[in-house]
DNA sequence: GACTGATCATAG
DNA sequence: CTATGATCAGTC
């Protein structure tokens, strides 16, 4: 598959974005030469990696973002005819191993969403890949309120885990903000001791925004 | 439709 | 093996 370079300035970003508007998955995919999976079940990750490759990603599979000189991540998301989210949004995998973060201003989920392009895309989950089309691109930048709305769920997350306190981890805590698992599947797992010195698994888990939270962002 | 727990693919 | 990219599938 072709792979763009990487766009030299926020604008260039935001031109090479807003160009794919309206452009259906088939047509960007021939532009560059990917090849459209036939299963989508088996392709969670396609859309998100073809459209890194033609906006000119160069952060890779590395922990950095995804435009590295820009300081911007790329983020595809599902939404329906109307522009609401299917789904949850995945941010980053969660330090299960004690290590806490230290404070919000140097957590990866901060840095992670210091700035943000979504990239809406829009489709029948029961079609083919091919058919469904890029919506409108946003760059965001959190404001003051959506910084302290997932600082406070950051905080309340962390020390959950920093705590030991895994049998009180679900994904009904967070009013923006949730840990959900985040393996490869339910035998991915590892023992540790928690709070109250038992052996428990405890699963890999991952930050993920709630679906009434980027239902917001990406709006208007 | 929203939500939760589980799962799939690829790169380095 | 760990990071990236997320969506699936069943239930509420």
């Amino acid at each position: 598959m072709i792979h763009r370079p990487p766009p030299s300035s926020l604008a260039d970003l935001q031109a090479r974005a807003d160009a794919l508007r309206g452009v259906s998955l088939g047509v960007l995919a021939a532009e560059l030469g990917a090849a459209i999976p036939e299963d989508a079940r088996r392709s969670k990750g396609w859309i998100g990696q073809l459209v890194e490759a033609a906006l000119g990603a160069d952060g890779g599979s590395r922990p950095e973002p995804d435009f590295a000189g820009l300081g911007v991540e790329l983020k595809t998301i599902p939404v329906t005819k109307d522009g609401r989210p299917r789904e949850s949004t995945f941010v980053c995998t969660a330090p299960i191993e004690g290590a806490f973060e230290g404070a919000w201003l140097e957590s990866r989920v901060r840095h992670k969403l210091a700035h943000v392009l979504w990239v809406p895309i829009h489709g029948d989950h029961e079609g083919t890949l091919e058919l469904r089309t890029i919506g409108v691109p946003k760059l965001w930048v959190p404001n003051p309120e959506e910084d302290a709305a997932l600082a406070a769920d950051w905080l309340l997350l962390s020390e959950l885990i920093a705590g030991g306190e895994l049998h009180r981890i679900n994904a009904r805590l967070g009013a923006v903000m949730q840990l959900r698992p985040k393996g490869a599947n339910a035998a991915d797992y590892a023992w540790m001791i928690d709070d109250e010195g038992g052996w428990v698994r405890a699963v890999p888990y991952g930050f993920y925004l709630r679906t009434r939270f980027t239902a917001k962002l990406i709006a208007g």
